[in-house]
DNA sequence: GAAAGTAGTTTCCTTTTAGAAACTATCACT
DNA sequence: AGTGATAGTTTCTAAAAGGAAACTACTTTC
């Protein structure tokens, strides 16, 4: 006789949904992780830097995307005074809390990739 | 002198930024985690008691993103001949190698929630 | 003074995603 | 024959996401 949720009724549950939720929605979109991932291995890049590493992208998504992450204090954003203006892009400490999420899911994509090659 | 990509450029890079989109591509959308959060607590539940436990989403979005799921063997869907018919979804083995991400990620968003409370 | 580099913004358009509501189809119970 | 449960599909619509190209604005170099 059970009608209504059960498993999920649980306040351990809803707030590790609403944990996953936030995550994603800060993490959300096509270049987050590029762009992350990026500052992680090459620390302060510029703004044009940024747009010859990640592949694809274009001005508008990038600064969208940068300003998002500065927002939630993933990534700094620092003006230089140098003749043409420059800008500092960095990853912040926080931001480095998220590489082993970052590194779990590429591990994650590659063993997906050797299984379907495998299961062929 | 440098104009192109550098640090994205080395295979290695190149492999992890596939892999991150490889796997994105599969948990991507609203309600993935959702679901496969939902099937790692309580195993073998029916499409309705699905849609009872996985709050807010409907019918559409439910039937998609298990297909989605089943393509993708993080699911199984099994139908009985019982009475009226019924589904078994359940999450496969291979399923629960996402366990990691999906702990991880649900304990740096509850991390998140306390440093916003913190910084206030 | 024209070109090229810095860092973006704005506009317009297309694609993708998501949701609500209605519908199909089968079976059991009353 | 009507109600309610199973498991979805279909249609229509709205909102969000993404991208290409043009544009701003400032400075240095040729």
């Amino acid at each position: 006789m059970k009608k209504k949720a059960e498993i999920n009724n649980t306040p351990i549950c809803q707030v590790r949904m609403q944990a996953i939720s936030d995550a994603m929605s800060i993490l959300s979109g096509k270049w987050k992780f590029h762009i992350l991932g990026t500052l992680m291995e090459g620390s302060k890049l510029g703004f044009m830097d940024l747009l010859r590493e990640v592949d694809g992208i274009g001005t508008k998504m990038l600064s969208k995307e940068l300003r998002d992450l500065e927002i939630n204090r993933l990534v700094s954003r620092t003006v230089k005074d140098t003749k043409p203006v420059t800008v500092e892009y960095a990853i912040t400490e926080y931001g480095k809390t998220l590489s082993p999420i970052i590194d779990g899911l590429a591990n994650w994509g590659i063993a997906y990739r050797k299984s379907i090659l495998n299961s062929k």
